[in-house]
DNA sequence: GAGTGCATCACACGAAAATGTGAGCGAATA
DNA sequence: TATTCGCTCACATTTTCGTGTGATGCACTC
């Protein structure tokens, strides 16, 4: 265990709720709270003053809320562990703040038998979540649906060429690569177009990288 | 608690570790095994005939390995909740796998304490992982960095038709969709390639949707 | 009120891309 | 063996882009 007490520093608008959590916290010796704050607009002196090493982060706030200030701390820290506090778990709050460059995410509701534990995880290199919110983080990845197993059938040459006019190569820089004359990279990009379904560079290549086939 | 046990299949090329696993689960009457095997071959055969609800996949079988059984398995049947199970805790294996449709991560030095209680997490809508795992899993998606705060100082106008063209539009289209000239779209995107260096559409359109200017 | 930045439009020229048609070669296959 | 498929190349025509130069009007600022 530490020698010295985690640093603690606290925003939430809800006197009561920020009762609790400082309560929470002084019943283990490893914290220390060196702040809390009903409003995060002055987080950049505040944390640059009381050099907190975990920010539990309330989403709601007033003035500037959670996700902004998460935005504030990363523009000049990129170091401290930010916990949010949230009484939402739906996508949108969710995938913002951990975007924006949250640690974890924890659920309001779960806060009493887990925000010790949170915080001890997020220090030993973990990002805690609750249970749904770790759902929609892995959902948001597989949503980015991998290479669709070559879903134009394009061929090996095909997906070449398409990956090298995705870099903005043109089709003389193209033939120069591969060593083929530039007539041949026309047939292959026209077959490209017609597998593509779409009428230029530009709409292959936004097809190409949207849909993860480079 | 569900009245009926939960049907579980497992694929482990180890034989000890499957037979410390089946200890595991006979553990909890919650459980079923419906089979277990040493590689993943048949793995369509055997889940539509076993009917698992949760399969337990080692990461690193003989012949097909764990990913490609994923999404083997994910190409016939997307509600199956699918755990792997994994010594390596390297970037590239975790997000391949959850890329491919596992609902779940553990590492194996922590499945004797783990296991049923992930298992239950998955069947409840979480999505178990380990501390280092659940860390990997959202520097992934903050890597995705947010729109960068107009890193090349393209005016409102200029954000709008590269989007545009991004989407693969023309000059001509893109003049008539905005009410402006197609000389008028020349010059923005003139400006547009000046701030992104860049001399040609296909690489402003790479550059836009690669950085999400767009 | 002079300067600056943004959006707008025009004209012109060369370069590049899109489209169509046709064809040869080798490998795999039915 | 005949066919299909992928890769290669050629030529011609039309369309679109890239670039340069110049100009107007508006809003904001110093």
């Amino acid at each position: 265990m530490q020698t010295v007490s985690i640093r603690l520093l606290l925003y939430e608008d809800n006197q009561q709720l920020r009762e609790s959590v400082s309560a929470l916290i002084s019943l283990s010796t490893d914290f220390v709270l060196t702040g809390s704050f009903g409003e995060v607009l002055h987080v950049e002196e505040q944390v640059k003053n009381l050099q907190p090493e975990v920010i539990l982060m309330d989403i709601d706030l007033p003035g500037m809320n959670g996700i902004e200030a998460v935005k504030k701390v990363r523009s000049f820290n990129s170091s401290i562990y930010i916990l949010m506090l949230t009484v939402f778990d739906d996508n949108k709050h969710v995938l913002d703040a951990i975007c924006a460059g949250a640690s974890g995410y924890l659920l309001k509701k779960y806060l009493p038998e887990k925000l010790i534990e949170s915080i001890h995880e997020v220090m030993n290199g973990g990002a805690p979540m609750s249970p749904g919110i770790a759902r929609l983080v892995v959902a948001q990845l597989q949503q980015l649906p991998a290479d669709q197993a070559n879903k134009y059938q394009l061929t090996a040459r095909e997906k070449e060429i398409l990956a090298s006019l995705s870099k903005g190569n043109s089709y003389k820089l193209i033939a120069a690569h591969f060593g083929i004359s530039i007539d041949t990279v026309r047939t292959h990009i026209k077959h490209i177009y017609e597998k593509l379904q779409v009428r230029s560079q530009t709409e292959a290549v936004s097809k190409a990288i949207n849909e993860k086939l480079v």
